[in-house]
DNA sequence: CTAAGCATTGACCCATGCGTGAAGGTCAAC
DNA sequence: GTTGACCTTCACGCATGGGTCAATGCTTAG
């Protein structure tokens, strides 16, 4: 199937699957015409990558699942040793989310500290999802 | 006063305050050759720059607030009507501080969700911490 | 023949607050 | 006059995941 196909059987765009591509993330034959030509495994592959993308991983991070990605992925992973590097993936990703987090929650609780009458209905409601 | 004594009472560099000044945040005399020259208020209003972007607020909020920058900005904000504007920038930015904390705090959850075993320690200090 | 609709590579754009050179002019002291 | 410490204006770099042209080639139907 040719790039456009591939495009619309995974929800994405054309740019995205050459993205993806150039990250090392797909392959693709060619056409004498230089067109890519994508076998049908390769629509499991590239949801796989949005998959990860859409649960906090980066494109780098992904990378190191690379061979992981012609399955389909588990909803939940379990823990095989088999798989250790990509569980410090996951782990240095979680810890950097984190840090993100705090910094940004120090950010808004000085603004907060500082513009008092702003406070309530967030802070509430961060409460409650903690 | 020359941009680097004034770089050194505001604990900055050369290079934030040229940018300070190109976002129209600073404004500076020129000697003869081209040299940057500052009136001690400066010193004022650049560390009420640094005040407000450390409080969490971007430049283009500061921008908001360059009416306010030239007299000591105080620890807490009392609400008063005369200000409204301002307040008003406080609240957005308080608004998208909570949108990315938000948005990174579901991805980190998903992640969580499906990486069981790598929860734990931050999930504890993440609910000590709200 | 030609137009429409696909494909190609290449390259700039986004936001953020500066860091970090490069290449050069100015000023005070020795 | 020359060294060294200051200053000047560019202008690229960062991290992220592509968006969005531009200029051009391929393919197929009318």
């Amino acid at each position: 199937m040719l790039i456009g196909e591939l495009a619309a059987q995974t929800g994405t765009t054309t740019r995205a699957l050459r993205y993806y591509e150039e990250q090392g993330l797909l392959e693709s034959d060619r056409t004498p015409s230089g067109y890519r030509v994508y076998s049908p495994h390769a629509v499991t592959r590239v949801r796989n990558v949005r998959d990860l993308l859409a649960s906090g991983f980066t494109i780098d991070n992904v990378k190191s699942f690379v061979r992981y990605l012609d399955t389909d992925l588990p909803e939940v992973f379990e823990y095989s040793p088999s798989c250790a590097d990509g569980y410090g993936v996951g782990a240095r990703r979680v810890a950097e989310l984190g840090e993100k987090i705090a910094s940004l929650t120090r950010m808004r609780d000085i603004l907060v500290h500082r513009m008092p009458w702003l406070a309530s209905p967030n802070d509430a409601a961060q409460k409650e999802a903690a």
